[in-house]
Formats: structure tokens, C-alpha cells, sequence
DNA sequence: GTCCAGGGCCTAC
DNA sequence: GTAGGCCATGGA
């Protein structure tokens, strides 16, 4: 089987062993931005939590994100960690947005998409990660989102024996993926709930749906080679 | 008590 | 280009 086929076909066991996970879960296309930048590096969990208080304090507007002072906004996010950074981070794409865009998101994303990329990696405080999961997840924009989870996934089941950076493994699905939105989508969130929930809770690969499918039969705990 | 979550920035080499 | 420190919560 090629590279495109397996992906297919991991996705297809993925998508019927778990269901759809219907990410992003949020309400607006604003708050699933303000939730990819609060969610970096702590469980979404505790981003959850920062956003119901930034929700509750009526602060989930990028106009009033960006009139609110450090101190008003840092204490309602303390539970999404390293609240300091996150409560700048979230004020710099604010001021980005009302600036360059006027506050329209219809706007922001109806350009052509790897130039807002790059604007968006121009930010302080978006990477490539939180970059892709924007636009694909509040801009509706084929752009496949990697991480580290995708990165142990491809080495676990021995795909991608090409580059293995963050770039790499992005152009490796994207080149071997149909450009489809709903894939995109469930792909990743799939990827990182069969990660997270399910090999960490099960090491031994019991009731892996995909580990049949693997070309390098590796069932130790994948979470030992980060 | 330890470990680690849906990262990114900065600096050093 | 990459390795390491920093940021600094809350649940398991």
C-alpha cells in the first residue's frame, strides 16, 4: 500500500472506532482562536475553563480583549498556565485583527491562505501549530495541523520516513490527503484523541483499531520516544 | 510527592 | 536547525 491509501485507511478504522470528534469544540470562530492560544501546552481542560472566565467577565471580543488591561485579563486565564505570556499573546492578535482587518474575520480568511499563514506565524505568541489550527478550525482553510502527538503517531506506525519536522509531516498529509475539509478536520482530532485517551490509557495496544494496519509492528508504549 | 497536558520564544552553539 | 531553559496550573 502507498502513502495515501494507508492514510485512508487509518483514518477510516480511526473515524469508526471513535466517531467523529467534532472539533473545534467552541461557539464562535473567535473563540475557537482565543482557544487555540490558551490551549498551548496545558490540557483543553484547563483552556476550557479560561475561556468559560474570559466568556463570564464578557471579555470574549477582540475589542474588548484589547481595551482590558494585563491585570484584568491575566487572573481569569491563570488556569490555562503560563497566563502572562497568553494574556499578551491573546492582546497582539487582537490588535493584529482589528487593525489589519477591521475585526472582520470573513475578511481575515478570505484571502489567499498561506500568506495569512505567514502573517499569522508573524505574530508573537502564534506558532505553526496554533497558526494551522486557526485556520483550519476557524477559517475553514485546507491547512492540515500537525503536533506532537502526529509526530509519535507517523513514527509509531512507520510512516513519513521523510522529514520529520513540523513542515514536513504538514506536507507529507497534505500532499497525500484529498483536499477535504471534514478529513482535515477529523483527522487530527482523531490522531490526538487516539493518543491521548486511548494508547496512554492502553500501552500494550489493546483494541488498537489501526495497529493491524502498521507497517512497523511497534506496540511498546509510544510515549517513551517523545 | 511526581508527571504531563491539543506550544512558543529566546538564546547559544 | 536544534537543544535547552523559561513560562508557572490543575488533574491523575
Amino acid at each position: 500500500m502507498d502513502d495515501r491509501r494507508i492514510l485512508q485507511a487509518i483514518f477510516k478504522k480511526l473515524l469508526n472506532a471513535y466517531g467523529p470528534r467534532k472539533w473545534w469544540p467552541a461557539r464562535t470562530r473567535f473563540e475557537v482562536i482565543v482557544g487555540a492560544i490558551l490551549t498551548q501546552n496545558v490540557s483543553w481542560r484547563n483552556a476550557k475553563l479560561a475561556v468559560n472566565s474570559l466568556k463570564k467577565a464578557r471579555l470574549l471580543s477582540p475589542s474588548a480583549i484589547l481595551v482590558a488591561s494585563h491585570e484584568e485579563i491575566a487572573p481569569l486565564i491563570k488556569s490555562s498556565r503560563f497566563y502572562n505570556q497568553k494574556t499578551e499573546k491573546l492582546k497582539a492578535f487582537c490588535a493584529y485583527f482589528m487593525h489589519n482587518y477591521n475585526g472582520s474575520l470573513d475578511k481575515m480568511f478570505s484571502g489567499d491562505m498561506e500568506s495569512l499563514r505567514r502573517e499569522l506565524l508573524g505574530l508573537k505568541g502564534v506558532g505553526k501549530e496554533t497558526a494551522d489550527s486557526i485556520l483550519l478550525y476557524a477559517g475553514r482553510k485546507l491547512s492540515f495541523v500537525s503536533d506532537a502527538y502526529t509526530k509519535r503517531f507517523l513514527k509509531r506506525y512507520g510512516l513519513n520516513y521523510g522529514s520529520t519536522s513540523y513542515e514536513g509531516i504538514r506536507s507529507f498529509f497534505m500532499k497525500n490527503l484529498p483536499k477535504d475539509l471534514y478529513l482535515y478536520n477529523e483527522y487530527h482530532a482523531l490522531i490526538v484523541h487516539h493518543g491521548n485517551a486511548v494508547c496512554r490509557a492502553k500501552p500494550d495496544c489493546n483494541g488498537c483499531p489501526i495497529s493491524h494496519l502498521s507497517r512497523k509492528i511497534f506496540c511498546s508504549h509510544y510515549y517513551g520516544s517523545k
